[in-house]
DNA sequence: GTTTAATATTTTGCATGCAAAATAATTTCA
DNA sequence: TGAAATTATTTTGCATGCAAAATATTAAAC
């Protein structure tokens, strides 16, 4: 047998992790100016979009691990750029609202994200979007969570 | 300004990062019967390629962290399936040598790939493989460590 | 032939990713 | 209403990923 199916350039799951390993390491430089690891800008670019959210929808939107996203929460509130705060209505749920540091927070991102594709010469804008497209194929299937 | 480019859904590092855990997720359950780890796994695909490599050479196709690689090759080590000898020619290399055991779990990881994608129905084999030579022009360019 | 620079690997400290157990609060239902 | 099931979050324990420092060994330079 020559066992094809178990060479390393051939798993789809060894490209995803060398990638993803890649682009998350071509953040950190950038990074180190909003004194932020990357899934804790992961964080903060889901509360740019939308404020005041609980932890759950928080979780959902950006597939972060919940025993995770206690910890970076914590890193965030400490560094002052959010506040949790119990919700009123349903006292197990809690509201994330971002301080003013927190949302100014985010001009001095924005250029971050063109920073960063600079970095992958190989692959047009084109490709970027089919390349997105195709991985919402991965993304979108069985894959959740049992 | 509307910031479209710090939206979650536009980021190819977040669609990455979710395709990535999800399927390095769905290789968990496969991998139990093997008693291995994710990484553990991809370090016996790369010695079942070529095996009696030194640790550099490993590391070079795996694209493992060094030092995350020296507790990964300690695990495989508790666990018989392979040894780290020291190089005569050169002290400084670690040869990796796998054992009958280490061998022989080959045998029970030929149908681990195929039972992953299954889990993923919605991407079709001509799909994959676009998907993988599109990864390969983000893992190929800049991205190599300073 | 020492001193120095470079190579190979390990160690350390911090930040997740993940599964499972533990808490707390709310909803369901008999 | 009161026990049981459900939901939201946190905690715990283990396994990386990563940068930087530490070790050990070999190659290079003067």
């Amino acid at each position: 047998m020559s066992f094809e199916n178990l060479q390393l350039k051939n798993q789809l799951c060894h490209r995803l992790y060398m990638a993803s390993n890649n682009i998350a390491r071509a953040y950190r430089e950038p990074l180190l100016a909003l004194n932020l690891t990357y899934p804790q800008y992961v964080v903060m670019m889901a509360l740019w979009e939308k404020d005041e959210i609980t932890i759950a929808q928080l979780i959902e939107h950006t597939a972060i691990d919940g025993g995770a996203m206690t910890q970076i929460l914590k890193k965030l509130s400490d560094k002052s750029l959010l506040s949790v705060i119990k919700d009123e209505k349903d006292k197990r749920k809690r509201l994330l609202k971002l301080s003013d540091a927190g949302q100014t927070l985010k001009l001095k991102a924005t250029d971050i994200p063109d920073k960063v594709l600079c970095k992958f010469p190989g692959i047009t804008p084109p490709q970027t979007q089919q390349l997105m497209d195709l991985l919402d194929l991965v993304v979108g299937q069985s894959s959740k969570r049992p």
